[in-house]
DNA sequence: ATGGTAGCCTCGCTA
């Protein structure tokens, strides 16, 4: 069976709600993952969703930060909180297990990894140790040798090829060695990056600012990522950004980027 | 030219 799989930070989605719901009626991705929901779980506005078939599961906080995921499938085995710190209560990951029928089951995450700016900060170290925990929840993942994405708004800028104007970026935390050499681990074990299995064009941004005209300049960033494992992978069919949302009414800094599967027959 | 904008629900923080 086909499946599709949606991540988008929507920078509120309170101040998003009619722009999300818009896009899903036209979209109808399968799996969303969301990030910045910038909300509690009491507070999320889960009935718009569930009238479009969606079920849903948050993992949320007050002002900041916030995943949820959003599937037309159920969603079971639901978990919260990245594995490897229990002192770390910042809302930036759920995961579930989808089923899909007959055709097996492939296993969500939505994660917002922090941004880490200033560079010279406690931030960044907390990018960083978030970054190893990440991998190696990705290393005990694997192990299990399913289908699985883990998408969302990862904060890193891969390559030079994702951002507009690389030498301004060099030095940010989005950019800098450690944060790419970190990235690059994560897909040493094993994990691809869904884009770029499909296609490797320069300047296929996910994120414009709000600020400095950055839209109208194209002065983009591609920082929303879906990091598939091999079994998935072998199921992929085509990554598409979906662009022209950030140039809709009250859009989010970040798009949708939107990967399409097809698990027909049972998962490796 | 060290600006600019958006969300949250504050008198500033985060991005």
């Amino acid at each position: 069976m086909a499946l599709s799989v949606a991540t988008w930070n929507v920078n509120g989605i309170r101040a998003r709600l009619d722009t999300v719901a818009d896009w899903l009626g036209r979209a109808a991705p399968d799996i969303v993952a969301l990030q910045e929901i910038k909300i509690a779980d009491e507070g999320f506005p889960a009935e718009p969703f569930e009238r479009l078939g969606y079920n849903v599961a948050t993992h949320g906080q007050k002002s900041f930060n916030g995943v949820a995921l959003l599937s037309r499938l159920p969603l079971e085995d639901v978990s919260r909180g990245l594995p490897g710190d229990d002192g770390d209560h910042q809302a930036r990951y759920i995961e579930a297990v989808v089923s899909a029928g007959a055709g097996g089951s492939v296993r969500v995450a939505s994660l917002y990894l922090p941004n880490g700016n200033p560079p010279d900060s406690d931030k960044y170290s907390y990018k960083l140790a978030w970054m190893d925990r990440l991998n190696r929840h990705a290393a005990d993942l694997l192990a299990l040798e399913e289908a699985f994405v883990l998408a969302g708004d990862y904060n890193v800028i891969p390559a030079d090829g994702d951002v507009h104007d690389p030498a301004a970026w060099a030095g940010d935390a989005l950019c800098l060695p450690e944060t790419r050499a970190r990235f690059r681990a994560l897909a040493n074990l094993g994990l691809r990056d869904a884009l770029r299995a499909c296609d490797w064009r320069a300047g296929q941004y996910t994120f414009w600012d709000y600020q400095a005209g950055a839209w109208q300049k194209n002065n983009g960033i591609r920082i929303d990522h879906l990091m598939v494992s091999p079994q998935a992978a072998d199921r992929l069919n085509a990554v598409t950004i979906a662009r022209a949302e950030r140039g809709g009414e009250q859009p989010s800094d970040h798009v949708p980027v939107v990967a399409e599967f097809d698990f027909q027959g049972a998962s490796r």
